[in-house]
DNA sequence: GTGAAAGCGCTAACAT
DNA sequence: ATGTTAGCGCTTTCAC
């Protein structure tokens, strides 16, 4: 067993099959301009060498480039797994491929990556994270998107970024105003609110939300306990312990996030305070187990695995003079751990 | 704004700094010959002008590639999501970054993904999929990841497969026994056990495991009906209705995997099926969101994320002679959707 | 310590 | 219809 120490190149293929390369080339391709005889008994002897293009020097060489860049908070997330699920889909009807990176919700992380993912010249980035609301912390991130759009780069966002981009909207404040509203419909009025680290933008356009419904009813976001932790189960957890600490009579329990709201139940259900009749409980995003759990969960819609979608097609559509933008949708799901507020 | 078609060449940066490509190649590679006030000079000018090397040419000229593949069935299963989460923390620690490519469950897809990962030129492919129980299914993909690792390409399988390659082996067989015995044990004799497609190796091995807890106690795998559906939720659900309608007297369903759990909690819960009370249910993997189910849910863990960290860490050591294997631990998990079998 | 020049494997003119 | 050749941007001998 010879070990062969490189793979077969385009010359090793013409040199087999009796042509130049540039016919080798061009039958390979499918491209015009040789006569079909020859161009399927090239394809016959490529395959039988095992040979695969090097993308590099293809790339190199002026061809297509053929990955696309996505970067997210960490892709156990199932809110991020969606997404990323959506983005690979399209890539892949498109003959590209996916180099997914995790920014660890750090915008210093998240600037390694984008920097990292432009090193690696893809044809187009998708930033999946959150946006921040300082946009300091991520002018630097923007300075180089900016400057890989110029080279004729592509970039897309999936939220509220302080990034020059098209960007896919989440219905963010919407949602959180839907989730809230339903509260206040079930006669909720002592709401807590567990909410991820203020600086992210969908959390702040979800709070914004859930403040609207409360002014709609004459209340404000003074009146409800905002807490901050991470928009993580172990976030919702660690907060919902604290909340009930200082809030023992609240009702209702909004996460920011699904994931959090899991975190929520859990804790609730060790506590074994009954969900919803003595505490109601819902999130945001509708993951794909939030239907499963226990109790299944009321929460919002957000077409994750579209949004992924669109926004790899948006950013592989020819850039437009003006930056895109395209608003998802939502939709308030009731579940059962939703309920009357306790008399 | 001007758009300048090309993003910095090092020739711009040698250029700027006025020095020759090699000494500017030198100095940013950090490598020796070069004098230090010259290294640092050029760095900044680099830094200045945002200039990031292309992978491409860099690759395409001898150096490292830097990216690995990572080929998994689908992203949003969180037991990829979960693996794929613990091969990208290892990558970014390396400064590689993952592609991740979907299966979509299909040996010939799988092969196509295979195909484009080493056209990629990746330094390493890690198949985080299932093997297949024909080993024809996966011959011409055994072929294909062959020749690379001849070219010095290195490869890493998760899961028992008919591939020549580095294997970190989960505890499937011992982690079905695991589960039916706990069944047993709680008296269940009347088990129905729900597999995945029975070409998947992992399926295979789960059903073994449970075959030979049952004849620990006597009994035989044709004294339990087993089911291949989807490896998926609806597979769950879908799979329970029928088991049911044909074995109404089951007292207990094993699901293969988690996420088939879930879909037959889902499916019970919708037809007001008491669980465990009426009916206990239990899967394999230990999926994050297990715990939050309703009710929580009885499984074997595997540790995913640490699966596909031992992957890359394996496929990213030198070459051994022989093949490496490493198996992982499992630990039954015992939750609420078991109980004692009724009278 | 620094520079010149030869590739890496491919695509895309430009010949023939 | 097919072949020749000039790069793509970088790393790496090999000279100086």
């Amino acid at each position: 067993m010879p070990k062969s120490r490189s793979a077969p190149r385009l010359a090793d293929v013409a040199a087999r099959a009796g042509v130049s390369i540039a016919t080798a080339s061009r039958s390979l391709a499918g491209r015009e301009g040789v006569s079909e005889s020859v161009a399927a008994h090239v394809r016959e002897v490529a395959l039988g060498m095992g040979y695969v293009a090097n993308v590099h020097a293809r790339t190199l060489a002026g061809g297509a480039t053929s990955t696309v860049g996505l970067i997210v908070h960490e892709i156990g997330d199932p809110y991020f797994a969606e997404i990323a699920s959506g983005v690979i889909e399209v890539a892949a009807q498109r003959g590209l491929t996916v180099q997914i990176c995790h920014s660890a919700r750090d915008p210093r992380n998240e600037l390694h990556q984008i920097r990292t993912l432009i090193a690696h010249r893809t044809d187009a980035i998708v930033v999946a994270g959150s946006g921040y609301t300082e946009p300091d912390l991520q002018a630097e991130s923007n300075a180089v998107l900016s400057a890989f759009q110029e080279t004729g780069g592509r970039v897309a966002v999936i939220g509220r970024h302080h990034l020059a981009a098209d960007a896919v909207r989440p219905d963010n404040e919407a949602a959180g105003t839907a989730i809230a509203e339903h509260l206040l419909e079930l006669g909720h009025r002592r709401i807590g609110v567990l909410a991820g680290p203020a600086v992210l933008t969908t959390v702040a356009d979800r709070i914004t939300g859930v403040a609207a419904a409360l002014e709609a009813r004459g209340m404000t976001l003074d009146d409800v306990p905002v807490l901050h932790t991470d928009f993580t189960r172990n976030g919702g957890r660690a907060g919902t312990e604290r909340l009930l600490a200082e809030h023992p009579d609240l009702t209702a329990l909004i996460a920011l996030n699904d994931v959090m709201a899991i975190g929520v139940l859990s804790e609730l259900r060790s506590r074994g305070v009954a969900v919803p009749a003595r505490i109601s409980v819902a999130g945001v995003d509708d993951v794909a187990v939030a239907a499963d759990l226990s109790p299944s969960l009321t929460t919002v819609r957000l077409p994750m695995a579209e949004m992924g979608e669109m926004a790899l097609t948006m950013a592989l559509k020819p850039p437009s003079a003006r930056r895109r933008r395209k608003n998802t949708g939502h939709e308030l799901i009731v579940r059962d751990s939703t309920g009357p507020a306790p008399a």
